[in-house]
DNA sequence: GAACGCTTCAAACAGGCGTTCGAATGTTAG
DNA sequence: CTAACATTCGAACGCCTGTTTGAAGCGTTC
């Protein structure tokens, strides 16, 4: 048998790449795509730039290295995902009564909305996961130097929150429920939903889900 | 600059395999070890051949290809943490009482005293973890099919010990708890670890915070 | 219409990849 | 000692990788 790919794969659906966005923008979509799919090592440019329906030496040009466009793909997402995170922080905060499970909803909803969006959102949010479970330390680099801040205020908050517990115990159980939702989200739109549930009642119930689940967790005796 | 690595990596210490074990066994651990740090991808034959000291052609005549060798490092892992938690399970089962918390211990213990295991066991609970994120389906039939049995015990033992829990809520909760396990055991061993604390004191600390965080999560009102 | 900047393109580059092969070496059994 | 087998080894196979190059296409501005 001939060598075959570096890493074996399964079919899948050809990814459709909408013709009237601009050569960088097809270039993200698709490499979003499959990097989700096959990994960041697992992808080529030749098959992202293929299912672009762009030319090979596109990347390059416009990204300047493979490495750069991982970045830009990160960056594209995670502006707009912090935005709506930090927005969502400073109205619990503002309000009357900011309750455990309003600063969890305003973490885990934008993250929802982003992965059950049609517009490939869902293929970031499996991208993330595999980012956190990647132990490259270049990506984690990026990611905690330019969005640890946010973690870090919603974290302020909690503690805020339940000053009963000691900082060691918060520690611990800040990192199970950023696992509990990265884990539960990688998932999110592929499996779960059930037919006949739209996606905005698919996300309302997971994030009802989780935040129960993990006030519960946080507030664990 | 000429094509580097397929993607960044940085510099790691290099790994140590003892020589004086088989070539199969010299060649499991590397591939441990840099499969974890690099990916199944981003890990070549030639790295692993090399930081196991064993020539290019014995991955092939020991396990056929890349991707068995893949499988067979997970069954080795996997056959001794499914015997462990099993067994765990089946004590509890037989005891006079049992709790959500025993059988939470019985499921999360054997799994970290493989993360905290020198024998190279922390790079494969970092594996797993990586595992899950890809979305690679053959590993995840793979796995699934052969080690799905021990999920469905313990979810039908959790079942028992909360009988108003709907099926529904059960199913998303028993998702968070894995989810939180897996993420907070791939950095388990390398950076959570305070100085001065032995490996027993700081599985068992983990051990608590988790079972502690899970079962106030599966317990939420 | 010529000159300019931006983008696309086909082709090639050097090098790494998984895999294979035949010879060399070790090891065991008769 | 020798035959049979198991393992190791160096070298090569064809393929795929990220990146570079120089020419071609294009719309805008003088």
């Amino acid at each position: 048998m001939p060598s075959g790919p570096r890493v074996p794969t399964v079919a899948q659906a050809p990814i459709v790449i909408n013709p009237h966005f601009s050569t960088k923008e097809r270039i993200l979509s698709a490499a979003e795509d499959l990097f989700a799919k096959s990994g960041f090592a697992g992808a080529s440019l030749r098959q992202v730039t293929s299912a672009a329906n762009v030319n090979l030496a596109a990347v390059n040009y416009h990204f300047g290295s493979k490495e750069n466009l991982i970045n830009e793909l990160f960056k594209r997402r995670l502006d707009e995902l912090t935005a709506t995170r930090m927005g969502a922080l400073e109205k619990v905060r503002a309000s009357r009564q900011p309750t455990l499970e309003s600063v969890l909803e305003a973490f885990v909803l934008p993250a929802l909305s982003l992965a059950s969006d049609r517009g490939g959102g869902s293929s970031f949010v499996r991208l993330l996961a595999r980012a956190f479970a990647e132990h490259d330390q270049r990506l984690r680099r990026f990611v905690s130097d330019n969005y640890g801040h946010v973690l870090k205020e919603f974290a302020k908050t909690i503690a805020h929150l339940l000053p009963h517990l000691s900082k060691d115990a918060l520690y611990w159980r800040l990192d199970f429920v950023s696992g509990a939702l990265t884990y539960a989200m990688s998932d999110f739109g592929m499996i779960k939903k059930p037919a006949g549930v739209s996606d905005e009642q698919h996300r309302r119930t997971a994030a009802e889900h989780f935040v129960r689940f993990a006030a519960a967790g946080l507030r664990a005796p």
